[in-house]
DNA sequence: ATGCAACTTCAAGTCAACTTGACGTCAAGA
DNA sequence: TCTTGACGTCAAGTTGACTTGAAGTTGCAT
């Protein structure tokens, strides 16, 4: 059992952050001593994987939506395997980002935006992107 | 040379994100057909790799140091160097967040966040984050 | 018993990244 | 020529993810 200070210090979160994440049902504390909420040690798991998922740009909403709120998270292997898929394409495209970057430091070319090689390594990351983009009708590409 | 609603068009990019980026330097018109922003062809490489450095998780702002505001981008390889290193590092996260989602969807214990094989998957990709954590002194850790 | 640091709640503030709205302008087709 | 619709500016609004501040409460060392 945790008060919220030392679930801080052994967390690196805030406890603000920390109060703010039970206000919205992504952790819970299991009661209370006098005012002073107390945190099982479970849930130092369970910020690290939220730490995770944020670093992996999910929202925290869509957090709650794969790991659950309650106190057993109750998991649907649907979305954790689609969650998984997505984290895929984006190391994917992060690869590429990050080849595309080592290949600008060592291009000799004038203007790195119009060499053909580093225009290929951006592309191939879009690809599956771009196809969505055009398949909305205009960009209503919401985000 | 194509107009606000091409390039939204093509980039999938709404007009007032366009604005806004052209208004914080990130990529700009090269003129006006009356009032009328004209982009050059170009841009929509910028916009690609500003589209991929945001999924990588990098703020605007960072963008924009790191690939410049300017029409030639001026690249300073330490940056870049820094950058890329910086997504390999998420690149690991990431890659250990899918393992251990894919791992959750398969494994038979009562509680995930117990079970200690899905722990030590998301140990792992925390490790250089907690030291940095403990190194502040409380939580510091401004984000 | 008393003091006080560390907690509590709740409302309001902040910041990034955009979007929306009001209102104005222009270019091109009927 | 005149209308219309796609553009323009600028200020204000929105959303997500927190932080900050004010004001109150309490466990614990003295």
């Amino acid at each position: 059992m945790l008060d919220i200070s030392e679930l801080s210090r052994e967390s690196g979160f805030s406890p603000s952050k920390l109060r703010y994440y039970e206000e919205v049902g992504l952790i819970r504390s299991v009661g209370r001593r006098g005012l002073k909420r107390l945190y099982e040690d479970e849930v130092k798991t369970r910020i690290s994987l939220i730490s995770l998922a944020q670093t992996a740009g999910f929202s925290l909403g869509e957090i709650k939506e794969t790991i659950g709120s309650e106190g057993r998270p109750e998991l649907d292997r649907k979305v954790l395997a689609a969650r998984a898929d997505e984290i895929d394409v984006r190391i994917k495209e992060l690869a590429a980002l990050r080849d595309g970057l080592r290949h600008v430091m060592n291009c000799t070319a004038e203007n790195h935006l119009d060499c053909p090689r580093f225009q290929r390594i951006i592309r191939v990351a879009l690809t599956k992107k771009q196809v969505d983009a055009k398949r909305s009708k205009v960009y209503l590409g919401k985000r």
